[in-house]
DNA sequence: TCCACGCACGAACACCGTTCTAACAGCAAA
DNA sequence: TTTGCTGTTAGAACGGTGTTCGTGCGTGGA
């Protein structure tokens, strides 16, 4: 028993140290997928290298040696998530549905990653699942009958859309203050009404709608927006 | 003349030394015109407090009595720049191609000023040149027929628009690299056609598409698919 | 066995936004 | 004219950031 005891207390510097403990090593996929919890979790302004280290019970050097930088870890991040997106297999007979159906998906994903949204601007995806999406994209779209050009101009006009139209959605589950939300949007409101009529009958009488709209009906407005002016640059097939 | 030459050398320090040069007095206007000049020479990322204060020969603290945070001071720096947005008075029989006008002076406006996109990122102009545009735009939209809870969206989704279409355009006339730029193009280009063709076949087919719209047409392909997709919503006047 | 190489990582650099504090200016009241 | 106050100025500092440097260690190959 008392032999025992003497294992807790500090080791004799004269004798070698015992190893420290046998952590997972590091890698590029330990490090993502860390960088994802700490974004999930805490946000993206929460995330910084020395945050991802610390989770790793190490220090910030030591990621650089598989990662270039934070924006290539931010890139990793995102291909990462873009795996979690559904796209259909083309029915052309469905095809305005399926394209909402894709893009309620893509939004989905952004809103279940918190700040996904904001990493994901001025970034082209082009990791593994990047370009998987891109195909799958492609394929829908044209099999609606769309011109090649534009085609490839809806898959980044149908992304920033939903990308924008995320941005400032707050995360779903986590503690956001849908009050403070409220509040925000009802002073907005009272402003808005507060103005002269004569200088600003539009706003005053539209304070209303202007206000009014949640992130799900803009979302849905704003697919059926795109969806019908892409229709009109279907050819039949 | 000798008496002269003595109003050169250091005041002796029993003298009360002479006023420091006077200087402009710091002004919340002073400020801000400061930070547009930085912004539009350097960019937002070198847009920083220290910065702003440098070129005032003062230090950042100083700027604190003028202006609450960064934040607020870019929000100023948004509004006076809206001020240069040009919104037609409405002519319904002219609809459509003035919502394009408009949506073309938006953007040569984000795009005189280098990284102006950015800073719009998620705000909302609730300044006074920002609610006196959207109070024309709602003018124009309605004009066209559109429903009120329908003019109201698509007055966001038109400048959300405008501003990641403008995200990442280089600023025209500085020397920002074109022909880095191409080659980064050209090599996407050469990627997609490297795709194996059984797996990516509509990657591989349309890498031309992809890879050739100059932002211009982007531009001008991106507002006709909205504009149409608006005016299926158009009620008769 | 020895060496070399890649990984780990503490320390440091050059920034950032913001706040604390003290000195100072202009100005109203006495 | 003097006093006292209020709001501006600004140096220094705090706590953070991304990234690099240099050292040391552990392990696989010669």
């Amino acid at each position: 028993m008392e032999a025992r005891v003497t294992q807790a207390i500090p080791t004799p510097p004269w004798q070698t140290p015992p190893k420290p403990p046998p952590r997972q090593p590091l890698s590029q996929e330990l490090i993502v997928t860390t960088a994802l919890r700490v974004l999930d979790a805490e946000g993206l302004d929460a995330l910084s290298m020395r945050r991802v280290a610390q989770e790793l019970q190490t220090g910030p050097a030591s990621l650089y040696a598989h990662v270039a930088n934070k924006d290539e870890l931010l890139d990793l991040v995102y291909d990462r998530v873009l795996a979690e997106v559904d796209i259909p297999e083309p029915d052309p007979a469905r095809w305005a549905e399926q394209v909402k159906e894709m893009l309620r998906s893509l939004r989905q994903v952004f809103r279940s990653h918190r700040d996904l949204a904001r990493v994901s601007l001025s970034r082209i995806p082009l990791g593994t699942n990047g370009v998987a999406g891109m195909e799958r994209t492609m394929a829908l779209l044209r099999a609606g009958g769309l011109p090649d050009d534009i085609a490839a101009y809806a898959g980044d006009l149908v992304t920033s859309f939903v990308t924008t139209e995320t941005l400032d959605d707050a995360f779903p589950g986590d503690g956001v203050d849908t009050s403070a939300v409220q509040a925000y949007v009802a002073q907005i409101h009272d402003y808005l009404t507060s103005l002269p009529p004569d200088r600003f009958p539009n706003l005053t009488q539209m304070a209303g709608p202007i206000t009014s709209l949640d992130s799900e009906r803009r979302f849905e407005l704003g697919m059926e927006i795109i969806v019908r002016g892409l229709s009109t640059y279907a050819e039949p097939a």
